[in-house]
Order: structure tokens, then sequence, then C-alpha cells
DNA sequence: GTCTATAAATCGATAGAC
DNA sequence: GTCTATCGATTTATAGAC
């Protein structure tokens, strides 16, 4: 790290791309243009496409991004070990900090519609990993370590957006962020609104 | 309605609101152009301009009909009598009842960026909204009625990220649909995945 | 690595005939 | 109420100089 790079960095792909997302998540992806990017980084269209090669590959490179940050989670001991419920909760207390951590990949992840080939992957990948969490609400529930008459499917659903609807409201300055993760995974454990 | 209406109606305001609303939904707003639209309805552009002044009029008539659905629940009586906690379980039992009635206008509400004049005003509406249930959250937490050290405005945002993520999966014709809003109070007041 | 200039396609919207 | 034809602006992307 040159002190140039403090004053005035050339830009490089990871600059232009953490550009390029912000942009995205605040008027949406198709609304965007090249010049919108262009314009953010303080470059021409020009020199743009001599760093990516299209607009889509911007995509592709912050949805792979924000997938593999998800995926890692799967892959953690604490994760692979213990009950289906301490995995569930494991998985939520991590899928919330992985979210305040790549709070704009992830974004940009939970609005893909499906309309290039890139935001088909990311949606199938989506759904890998929704499926991963299914299949441990489905564990829990069959070894009885919930209470009884929940339907796993429905369960798994909204366990899934209670997590995600956290990036509607979320900023990173936001104070008490290290409790976030434990706090909604309380929620989706004894209720958002428990009786007193 | 005559019988010519059952076999090939002639386009109304209604019909092609309907239409747009199905083609903004499944590729997004700004993706989607009024050539797309007019295709979809089986006439060309020009014919759907003669119907709509342009493509944002579409786009307010959804959202002023998605917002006066939810907007009707906050002035039924069971929302504006009994405990705090009564009227949420009420309204979030009615937020996801509307949200089933009309699924893709409240679908295109919740997707809105504020990009435009309309969108703008969708998202004020929506944080009215917002804040009455937060107002009755608080109302709740004070009063005592439900388990201690909870932070309000958290519950708050967490109960509407749980109610509208339904949108993110539910069909219509889905079976046992009439027990979802029941269903969706229960998890945000018991939790989502109780303890056994 | 950045620029000016521009191509080729598509966009929202309009004119005017029937 | 629907059509053909088209306008002017904007879009993604490229050519080629420095």
């Amino acid at each position: 790290m040159t002190a140039a790079r403090t004053r005035r960095a050339p830009h490089g792909q990871d600059s232009l791309l953490e550009i390029a997302v912000r942009e995205f998540n605040e008027r949406g992806y198709d609304a965007t243009s090249m010049e919108d990017l262009s314009r953010a980084a303080g470059i021409t269209k020009s020199s743009f496409y001599h760093h990516f090669v299209g607009k889509e590959a911007l995509l592709r490179a912050a949805l792979e991004r924000s997938l593999a940050g998800l995926f890692a989670l799967l892959d953690e001991p604490e994760a692979r070990t213990g009950t289906a419920l301490q995995r569930l909760r494991h998985i939520v207390h991590g899928q919330v900090a992985v979210l305040q951590r790549d709070l704009p990949y992830v974004t940009l992840l939970l609005r893909v519609r499906g309309n290039t080939e890139s935001e088909r992957w990311a949606l199938e990948r989506r759904r890998a990993f929704d499926a991963h969490v299914a299949g441990l609400v489905r564990a829990a529930v069959e070894a009885g370590e919930i209470r009884p008459g929940i339907d796993p499917a429905l369960a798994a659903r909204l366990l899934s957006g209670l997590v995600n609807s956290v990036v509607e409201w979320y900023h990173p300055d936001r104070p008490g962020a290290e409790q976030l993760p434990t706090e909604v995974a309380r929620a989706a454990f004894e209720g958002i609104l428990p009786a007193g």
C-alpha cells in the first residue's frame, strides 16, 4: 500500500466492483447504466470497459462473492456437528453475520430476478443454500427438537425470510451491531414478540 | 357482462393493469419495456398508450391499489380495539391475508426502490404503515404484554420482514392457504422454530 | 489505463390514418 | 380503440488515439 494509493488510487477491479455494487443497490441493477457507474468512479465508460467486459460481468463478480460468503458458512464445523437445532442456530447466527460483513453484495444477491444467465445461476445457488437449511429444519422437526405441529417447509421459508429481511434496514454503523446475529436467532427460535 | 366479454374482451384499464403488474413482477419494473407489455396484452405500444399516459402511470395505479388494501386493514375495528398485542396479532393476520388476495400488487410495492416520484410516494406510505405497527409494538413492550428484553424497533422490523417475505414464495393455488395468516402470526409470536 | 467519438440497438413516447 | 411509422433520447458496447 503506497502513499499514492491513499490519495488517488488507479482503479482496480476490486475498487470498481465496490462502486458498481453500491450503485446497483441504490437504483437497482437494470436502472443503473454504465454511464452512472463510470461517473461514480470518476472515469469514462470506455475506461470502465477496460476492467470489465460488460455490465453483467460486474453483476456476476458481485454475486459470486456474495454466494461464496454464504456457502463458506455451511462448511464451518459448528454447522456440521451437533443436533439439527444446534446447527440451525449456528447457521442463522452466521447468516446474519455474513450479511453484516458483506452487506452490499448480499443485498444485490437477494434482489436478483433471473433476467440473465448470471442471475439464474445465482438463484439456483440460493435455492441450494435454502434447501440445505430446509433439510436441517425437517430433521429438527422429525427429531422432536422443536414444538410439534410445525410444517418444516413453511418454517424454513419463514426462517429464510426473517434472516434475509435484515438487508432492508441494517446499516454498518448501527449501534449494537455485534448483538444482532444473536437477537435475530432469538427471534427465530423464541418468537419476535413472545407473550409476557 | 356480455357474452363477448368472456370470449375476447376489448382491453380496459383494469385488464391492462393486471397484465402490466404481472410483467413487472416477472422481470422487474425497469427491465420491462412498453414493448413487453403490449406484446403480453396482444396489442401495439400505441394502443397501450391510449389507455395509460405512460409507463409510470401503470406503476402508480398498481401501487395505489396495493397501499389501499394495506391501509384499509388499519381501519378495521379489531385493529383499533383491545390490547396492543391483540391489535398486532390482528394486523399481522390481516397483512398476510391482504398479501394473499392482492399478491401481484403487494409484490410490486415491496420491490419499489425510489427511482421515480411515484416510487418515493409509495415508500413514504409504506413507512407510515410500518410506523403505525412499530408504535403498537412499542406499546405492547411498555405494557409488559411481551417477554422483557425485546428492543421494540428491532422487533417491529423483524415482524415486518417476516410478514413481507411471504411474497417471495407464496402462490395462490397453494394448499392450506386459509391457514397461512394464522400460521405466520404463530411464528411471529411463538417462534418459527420453538424449542420442543 | 484513460480518453474522444461513435456504432447499433432499444427505450419511452407521439403523430396521424382508419 | 387499434394500427403503422417514426422521433429523440438513452443504452451497451467498440474503435482507435495517446
